[in-house]
DNA sequence: CCCCCAGGTGAAAATGATTTCACCTACCTT
DNA sequence: AAGGTAGGTGAAATCATTTTCACCTGGGGG
């Protein structure tokens, strides 16, 4: 296993994977300190040794945009139990954020492999920055068209975002599952679509239940 | 349509888009060169104008690689009656070949506008370029988790490469359908997931039956 | 025959980008 | 309090790349 990285480095590198993708190229050192507020160089200049110390991305000497990200192989036990990392495609100028498992309330186990979305099949208001893909861990929302082992994008939102009515992507137990949100009596409720699958209702402060966020998009493969 | 390129300089053309590919990145003048024997970045710099000047690639003045390919989505002006064009993002670089309307033995009227898709999530033999993305129109899927409204990804291919029991799009008269497909007794047969619906049959030259090609993946937007 | 075009040569000028140098600031640990 | 680590600032030095300038070449077509 690699060694870990800090919060910052981590802002960089995932900066970098998102630039790749973007623009086909990798940045310069001026363009990732711009979009991390690093305004010397070679502030960004040393944070890359340490990336690559770290074996996350390979440089090439004097070389302009001479970096390489080092693809991961992921581990079969590091696989995500329903959990992966979503980048999504954005039009020119949107800066990217990062989101650190600290940042949300819960540890979401996360792939590193990186899914490509159309940004125009969200709705507007969505933020790009804040979406990752889920797969549905069960059948309960087989009424409304999600399947176990479908893929969910899902914008990260607290509970109190989401609209009453909305599918809502949530972990219960260990698992993620495809749920109809609603809060009514100070309670959550998760309703499904199926009648072998029971609606279920907690306490907004209930740790055996946790809110990933709002349903955007489907994905699945078929065949 | 663009104009045509030279062969030195779709030598060029080609270069770059191998280099991108194999790369992630565009390769500098000098690259180019000397992979194509120009001794002169100048001779290059000319050769980088002239595809520029046609429309192959777009370039940034002054920026160390600054080329990007620009993929070509020449479509037909009118609006799609469900079907859209799909450009595939493939490794690192965008790469999309326009499917003309000749190709197909059906004139399938296409949107200008272009979805992309991250190859990961098609089956490995599929060729991205023979991609496109349809929208299902009716519900005769239903009971197989299409549903009317879902934008559906499909390889095109003749219905002899469609193996028996895979789901299929199909022009349907004058819209595009998603069934599951078989072929049996020297007929096509176009099988419902919803008792509401009839299967179908027709002989293989049944102009009112066009089979577009193989389902591959499912999107939806939810909400 | 002459002119134009695709393709080039070479070198110099002008930016772009990376690296090095010399210090600095929190914060955490011993 | 001392020392290490993560993250930074600024400017200068150096190397990488692009762009411009001036001029060359060989094969068509009028």
């Amino acid at each position: 296993m690699r060694e870990r990285l800090t919060e910052r480095q981590n802002q960089v590198y995932e900066f970098l994977r998102t630039y790749v993708r973007r623009n086909g190229k990798p940045p310069t050192l001026k363009e990732i300190g711009a979009h991390l507020d690093i305004r010397s160089t070679n502030g960004v200049f040393k944070m890359l040794s340490v990336l690559e110390a770290k074996g996350y991305i390979v440089r090439t000497k004097h070389e302009a945009r001479g970096i390489e990200i080092v693809d991961e192989v992921a581990l079969a036990d590091d696989e995500p139990p329903g959990v992966m990392m979503l980048k999504l495609k954005e039009g020119v100028g949107k800066r990217a954020r990062v989101m650190t498992s600290e940042t949300a309330d819960h540890p979401l186990p996360r792939s590193r492999k990186p899914l490509l979305l159309d940004p125009k099949l969200l709705p507007d208001d969505a933020d790009l920055d804040d979406c990752l893909g889920v797969t549905a861990s069960d059948d309960g929302m087989n009424g409304a068209g999600v399947r176990k082992g479908d893929t969910v994008v899902v914008e990260e939102m607290s509970w109190k975002d989401i609209p009453n009515g909305a599918m809502a992507a949530v972990f219960f137990y260990d698992r993620v599952v495809i749920r109809r949100f609603e809060y009514v009596d100070k309670r959550l409720h998760f309703r499904a679509a199926d009648r072998t699958y029971a609606d279920e209702s907690a306490r907004p402060d209930d740790p055996e239940f946790f809110v990933i966020g709002r349903a955007l998009v489907l994905l699945r493969t078929l065949g």
